[in-house]
DNA sequence: CAGTGGTCTAGACCACTCT
DNA sequence: GAGTGGTCTAGACCACTGG
């Protein structure tokens, strides 16, 4: 055996073909792919399966079979717009859980006609009396909290890493799960140092990028210090 | 066929049997969990890969096999740590690339012994004369720059996605490729808007968290807009 | 109906690592 | 040497979709 795999061979191999081929444009069946590389069908969908998660091919069951994925679909979305809940939303959900204290806010985010995240809001009901039938649900929800409530909220520190989308997810986000998604979360104070907001956000890792701020002088504190 | 696959089903109760098992403990063998389940070896592979690839088993070669993963080993690495390059390193290389007048500065992040990210910049050689020979590759390297070549630095916003993990940064970060991984990059500029660096930081999905700012009121100018 | 992707099987050989 | 995970094959049946 070589010492690269036969899949990644053919993931290499397919990836030249890829480039060349027009978005949307129908990709050849596995069974042919399989025969033309001199390789099973298993081994070919292994190379297919990762250019899938990476968001390059499209398959569909059925005669529509596999596509080149439209490219240049990246969708840039800011982290204080996110947390600002000013993105693109729809099917805005209010539930409340439990012993009706905590109340949460469900919202598909949507770019382009794709929804590409789901954001995810739990407040204490008993700090916000009357929200549910307050809450108009195409406002911006912060600044909602803000006005109405005057809440002003302190320093936010959100925290980012990877994730794969649960069924539930990927029902949501159109997806098959275990696509590997960006999951952001932060829990925002007021200016007392009281919890207000817990907050998650889970973004489609293949068709978003998040943009952020970062501090462009070096703080003599952080200089001094391994870590933050 | 059931609607539920059978690898699912697998993963579920692999799930079940993996929450009860302390940190480290040795996994059953695949072809054990095959007899056990009834389905075959494919099969348990197909869940057992879900579940490394979410972090919750490590599998090595040879005798050692499959173990429980360590849970609670998540990293938290600041961004603004990640852009000064504070962050604890090992294996820095220096490298000039094409017509030697590309630099390439690349570092593998270390956390609690593990490999978790590899930060790779390029800058222009002939805009840093004797770089090679003047950075002490235990140095933050925007604080040289700032310090040696005066350079100051604008604004920086750094952008994030997922990303598959190529067999090269698999290799540097000890995991399987195509694991998910977290890509961070970001341009600087210095305050007359010349470029000056160019970055891109790769971090292990699995056990880190990338912890950021974000704008805690809302401007004006932002609660117009759609987005970012 | 034919052809596609989705799943599953039984078996094989390899590289690696511990004993 | 023995047992593990990593890869690969050839074949099968299913659900779904279009003509």
């Amino acid at each position: 055996m070589s010492a690269i795999p036969r899949y990644y061979q053919a993931k290499t191999r397919l990836l030249d073909l890829l480039s060349e081929l027009p978005d949307n444009t129908p990709f050849p069946p596995e069974r042919e792919l399989a025969e033309l590389f001199g390789m099973s069908r298993t081994t070919i969908r292994k190379a297919l399966d990762e250019l899938v998660l990476e968001g390059k091919l499209i398959r569909r069951a059925g005669r529509q079979g596999t596509s080149v994925a439209p490219r240049k679909q990246v969708h840039r979305l800011s982290l204080d717009a996110l947390v600002q809940d000013l993105a693109t939303r729809e099917s805005v959900v209010v539930r409340t859980i439990g012993a009706q204290d905590v109340i949460n806010v469900e919202s598909v985010l949507i770019r382009g006609d794709e929804p590409i995240g789901v954001r995810s809001t739990y407040l204490r009901a008993s700090q916000f009396p009357g929200f549910a039938e307050l809450y108009d649900r195409g406002a911006p929800l912060r600044k909602f909290l803000s006005d109405r409530y005057q809440i002003r909220f302190g320093e936010l520190h959100p925290w980012c890493t990877t994730a794969l989308a649960t069924p539930r997810l990927a029902g949501m986000l159109e997806v098959r799960p275990a696509t590997p998604v960006l999951s952001i979360a932060w829990m925002a104070h007021d200016l007392r140092g009281v919890p207000v907001e817990r907050s998650w956000v889970v973004l489609r890792g293949d068709r978003t990028h998040l943009t952020m701020h970062a501090a462009s002088v070096t703080p003599p504190v952080l200089a001094g210090r391994a870590l933050g």
